[in-house]
DNA sequence: CTTCTTGCAAAGGTTTTGCAACAGT
DNA sequence: ACTGTTGCAAAACCTTTGCAAGAAG
């Protein structure tokens, strides 16, 4: 955990910017909440638990911040708010998302299946790949004894 | 491109809803614009020249009863604004988007390559899909030339 | 009449920005 | 002093909603 903080304090000073104690306090509530999928709110609302000086433009700005080091992803599930996550480190590319349309959780696929099918992307249609997002929306293992017709929780959906 | 407005038209009635004139410019808007990827602004801008006296609010609420009936899906491509295509008739999933972090083109694959994976992913993570979003962020053909590091192009990106 | 639909304006929710104050060097 | 950073409030944006008026059966 130090060492995680630690290694982003030099990525941002590589960049000429500082870990400001509001920038640490969200780094660490992102770092400890790395499974949650937070919006900006959530961060906040956490940040301030610990500095409850902030404001909620801070955090906007760091996780912008963040997100132009590539230190942490924008991620969109359709429900109006953006959402941020670690990048993988030293990962080619990231991993992939199930969300449940039944009960919202979102699981990860921490393995990345695309490998096969971005070769042929890249020779067939001639597009040189820099990363993908592979979201699957369908019914979770906790749900499906609940859900009897799928298709009808497709709804109006984002993304 | 009659017979597709008019099956929409029906779409709408086995639903209880009419083909209002708003709403028949606005399908026609889409149907013509059905590589565009256009957002409800685009739709609203496009309707007005052929029914000047139409709300933004009409579109939207046009767009989201299409979507809600499955006749449109919604695209979010992280610039901050919902947009709108057809829906493939009949296919069982939507196809995948390339899109060029240089010029920002959004290209088509019409073919679903997630099949295989998709069979793994049921079984491995015991999630019943649904539906899927498969996106590939990098350099069209048109760009490559002039693009010389492709990962300096990422920066911050949603989705 | 009754129900659905529309246009307008207002409200809602998320994210960004202007600016003066502040912090660190 | 200089530059980067912060908090607050205001603005910007996209989208949804309330409501009275209109259209259609």
């Amino acid at each position: 955990m130090e060492k995680r903080v630690n290694h982003i304090k030099q990525q941002l000073s590589a960049h000429g910017y500082k870990l400001t104690p509001q920038r640490e306090a969200t780094v660490r509530v992102l770092l400890e909440n790395e499974e949650a999928h937070l919006s900006a709110e959530d961060v906040y609302l956490l940040v301030k638990e610990k500095a409850p000086e902030i404001g909620l433009a801070t955090v906007y700005r760091t996780l912008e911040l963040l997100s132009d080091l590539q230190i942490i992803h924008k991620l969109n599930f359709g429900d109006g708010v953006t959402r941020y996550e670690f990048r993988a480190e030293g990962a080619e590319h990231h991993h992939h998302h199930l969300i449940c349309l039944n009960c919202g959780t979102v699981d990860e696929i921490m393995e990345d299946l695309l490998g096969p099918i971005e070769h042929r992307v890249e020779t067939e249609f001639d597009f040189q790949i820099v990363d993908h997002r592979l979201t699957f929306h369908g019914v979770c293992h906790r749900c499906k004894d609940q859900v009897t017709d799928p298709k009808k929780l497709v709804g109006s959906r984002v993304t």
